[in-house]
DNA sequence: AAATAGCCTTGATATTTGTCAAGAATCATT
DNA sequence: AATGATTCTTGACAAATATCAAGGCTATTT
C-alpha cells in the first residue's frame, strides 16, 4: 500500500531515490477495520497521516450528544488534527474510519526531520497547506452563505463520489443540517 | 507606521539588523480611508498585506447582492486573498477598510525572497499559516453546529473588543444570519 | 445646529429548518 | 434466507431564522 504513497508523492515531486529511501523508512503503515479509531478525543495526536485506501472522518461531539463532522478524508489526501500536534494539547476531535481502510502515519519528529532533509518536500507541504486553507475559506463561504439545498449540491459538485460513498447521515452532518432535511433536500433535487 | 510591523516581527523572531533592513526594503506602506478598497473583485491580487492600523474586512456578494465577511483583520494581522495570489486567479473577494487604516504591503515576489533569504522568516509564514487553518476549522466547527446565540456569544468571546468596533451588519453578515436576527439574539442576551 | 443618510431595532408574518415519531428500506450477522 | 439492527424517509408539528416594513437612533456632512 506504500506504493500509493510513492505515487503521489513522485507525481508532485521529483526525488533521488535516497530521498525516497529516507520517507520510506519513517512510514508506519496501519489498516484499519471499518467503525475503528485513528484518534480519539481527549488523545494527544503525535503523526501526519496519509490514507492510501478507504475513507476516514473527524469529527466532534457537542453537549448533546450530537456529532459534528468538519472533514472527510480518502485515498491520497491526509489526515489527523493540527491542533493537537502542533500544541500538543488533548484533541477536540476523533478520527476513525468510514470504510476499511489504510493509513501511512509519520511521527511529528520524523515529519520534521523530513522537511528540514529535503527541500522538495517542505514545498509539497507547503502547498498542501495552502490549498487546505483556501478550501477551509470556500467552505466557511458556503456555511454562511447557502441554503441546505445549496449546501448539498455544493457538496455534490465538488467531491462527486463521495456523496455516495459517505453514510447520509454524516453528510448531513458535514454540511451541518439534519439528517430528515438532507433527506428532504435531496427529494426536491431529485424532481429537478 | 512601519514599527508596528518590525514590533510585530522581532517579538515572534530574533532578526540581524541586515535581515531587517532586507525586509524593510521591500515593505510598501499604503493609507486607506474607511471604505476604500484594498482589493476589488475581479481583480489579481499580488501581496501579503500587514495591518498597523484599523480594521480591514474580506467578503463576496451574492448573486442576489447579499454581502457576505470571511474574515476581519485589526493592527498586527494580515490580509489578502491566498487563492488569488497563489494561482493567479481573479479574486472571489473583496477586501475593504472599515476604519481609516495602515497596511504594509509586501510583493509575492518580494515575500518569497524573504522567506527563502530568512529561515526565521519561513518560519514564522509558517506557523501563521498553521494557525490560520486551526482557526478555520474552527470557524467551520461553530458554522455547522451552533446557533444564532450561541455564534454571537462565541464571537464575543474569542474576539473582546471586535465585537464594539465593527458594525452590527458586518457582524451579522460574518456570523451568518441577518441583521434583525442578530439584534434580536442580542436583546436576548442583554437579559441574562 | 440642521439636514440627510445610513444603521439599528422592533413588530408582524413567511419560510426554512429542526424535532419527534413511525414505517420502509438497507445492511450486517447468523 | 431469516433476523435484527441501523439507517433512511416521510409526515405532523414546533422552533428558529428570514423577510418585509416602519420608526427611531446615530453619525456624517453641510
Amino acid at each position: 500500500m506504500i506504493a500509493v504513497f510513492k505515487k503521489y508523492i513522485t507525481e508532485k515531486v521529483t526525488l533521488t531515490e535516497q530521498e525516497w529511501t529516507l520517507i520510506q523508512s519513517v512510514c508506519i503503515e496501519r489498516k484499519l477495520r471499518k467503525q475503528q479509531y485513528l484518534l480519539q478525543e481527549g488523545d494527544v495526536w503525535h503523526y501526519n497521516a496519509f490514507i492510501t485506501k478507504g475513507c476516514l472522518r473527524r469529527y466532534r461531539i457537542d453537549d448533546k450528544g450530537v456529532e459534528h463532522i468538519l472533514q472527510f478524508s480518502v485515498e491520497n489526501w491526509w489526515a489527523g488534527d493540527r491542533d493537537s500536534l502542533i500544541n500538543g494539547t488533548p484533541s477536540k476531535y476523533s478520527i476513525d474510519a468510514i470504510e476499511d481502510s489504510v493509513v501511512i502515519l509519520i511521527r511529528k519528529e520524523d515529519f520534521d526531520m523530513l522537511v528540514n532533509r529535503i527541500p522538495e518536500f517542505r514545498n509539497l507541504v507547503n502547498i498542501i497547506l495552502e490549498k487546505s486553507l483556501i478550501a477551509s475559506q470556500e467552505r466557511i463561504h458556503d456555511a454562511i452563505s447557502l441554503t441546505a439545498e445549496e449546501k448539498y449540491l455544493g457538496f455534490v459538485e465538488r467531491y462527486p463520489g463521495l456523496s455516495n460513498r459517505v453514510p447520509r447521515r454524516m453528510l448531513a452532518s458535514y454540511l451541518g443540517v439534519t439528517p430528515e432535511t438532507l433527506s428532504r433536500v435531496r427529494q426536491v433535487v431529485m424532481k429537478k
